[in-house]
DNA sequence: AAATGGATTTAACTTATGTTATAAGTCAAT
DNA sequence: ATTGACTTATAACATAAGTTAAATCCATTT
């Protein structure tokens, strides 16, 4: 209603995850969302599984993530691998590449991928033209920060089971955000073996924390999906603290 | 020598630790600098031990550490505390803080603190105007990604030991970017409380764990500093990865 | 000089998490 | 249907890390 009487069109659903996403926080004119919109005009299809940025590798390329769902991960040479965040549809991986010539990281697809591929200089033009545009990816940087904060105290402040109710309430939380949840049910493209990846531990540890989760009926788990069946009883377990997120929400 | 012939002013001591810090990376024009150092002119002190950022409470205010050292950290309700990052001097704590009401994370001074706070309404207008400086920021702010990448390999998939040596190859590499070491000499202001709180361990066993290092002739450890008696044996042990710092060195 | 309080160090014990192994479930390809 | 590869589930055992407690060390104040 408002929008309509400022002759301000809020983006629908036609719009690109990045665009929804940014709208539902910025009143963005016509020509602004146009604008990000044909910065997203080249989108690249990633199979399931593929690493599409690899760490030590020249990192040219800004992706933001269209349909889909990927991971950022270090892998050591021993083979340890830690998952260091979650790019859903909308999220922003190599945001801030500037002078930058390797990544510090890789990326997979968890999914079958959309993403859109753009040269980085076109996001330094942004911030020069378009000034609700550049506040908006200063918000997308600002919410990575506390997401990975949260992700700090996950590992090294909470028990396995603590780690994985907060983590499952984090994604619950963004994926809401994107209009991706069902009620309180969760995709999990995601293994196991994934998760563990995720939580700083064992495959085995893993398996048994969703067992704890399960036997205290806090969660449902399915071959694909979680439902997250006493919302409260995980946040209290966990200290998950939905200001970090919800801060974002508006 | 290029810079004389180029007529730009390399950044001096006299300067502040942001533009030395910038300086080391970009070519910033006199007038570049001199913005960036009346952007700092409201200096405030804060004194060891003081809050001066907490969290949930609204935040609209940028700081630049100009001396000491500061750390963002998150409370739990029962006391647990995990720190999120250490800020050193030419660091910025709430870079991105637009439409952001409230602060995700505390941040506390570790020694006594001189800060230059700045209305980040005014971090925006660098975007804007100066293209160099703005991106010197994205530099800082792909740094801070790495950084934190690294501290959750270190909380996710490092044994004590481990965590404890690849935070000390960390700490070293930082402050030699900004001059503040003295051969493998580190300065540590922080207690064996503090450094339990970063490495997400008790603080018995960061005691062991020190312990550990200085029985294999790792480190050598004063009151308030740190040698790193054999910086490859550390890096080999923790798997350090100081591209992930030295890409920002140029 | 004594006293206080915080910081460090170490020991003894408990618990959480990792490791190895095995079985069972699931899905895709044949 | 049958295989094979991957994933999930559990058990038994080993080890790393947490907890509690107490002693020593240090800096600061009295």
């Amino acid at each position: 209603m408002p929008s309509e009487a400022l002759d301000i069109p809020l983006p629908d659903n036609a719009s690109s995850a990045l665009v929804r996403k940014l709208g539902a926080l910025c009143l963005m004119s016509d020509e602004e969302i146009t604008f990000m919109e044909g910065l997203q005009n080249h989108i690249v299809d990633i199979e399931k599984g593929r690493d599409f940025v690899e760490e030590g590798s020249d990192l040219r390329t800004t992706c933001v993530i269209s349909e889909g769902w990927a991971v950022r991960y270090i892998m050591l040479e021993d083979g340890r691998r830690q998952i260091l965040s979650y790019a859903l549809p909308g999220d922003i991986i190599g945001l801030h590449i500037n002078f930058r010539a390797q990544a510090t990281y890789s990326a997979a697809a968890l999914t079958p991928l959309k993403v859109a591929t753009i040269d980085p200089r076109r996001m330094t033009e942004i911030s020069q033209k378009f000034p609700v545009l550049a506040a908006g990816l200063s918000w997308c940087t600002a919410r990575e920060f506390a997401i990975l904060g949260d992700q700090t105290v996950r590992l090294g402040r909470l028990a396995a089971p603590e780690r994985l109710a907060h983590f499952l309430l984090e994604l619950w939380h963004r994926l809401d955000l994107i209009n991706e949840v069902d009620g309180t049910w969760i995709d999990m493209p995601m293994t196991q073996s994934d998760l563990a990846d995720t939580l700083g531990l064992s495959l085995v540890h893993t398996n048994r924390s969703l067992k704890t989760l399960r036997d205290a009926n806090l969660v449902t788990v399915t071959r694909d999906a979680v439902r997250l069946d006493d919302v409260n009883a995980l946040m209290n377990m966990s200290h998950f603290n939905p200001d970090h997120l919800t801060e974002f929400s508006i």
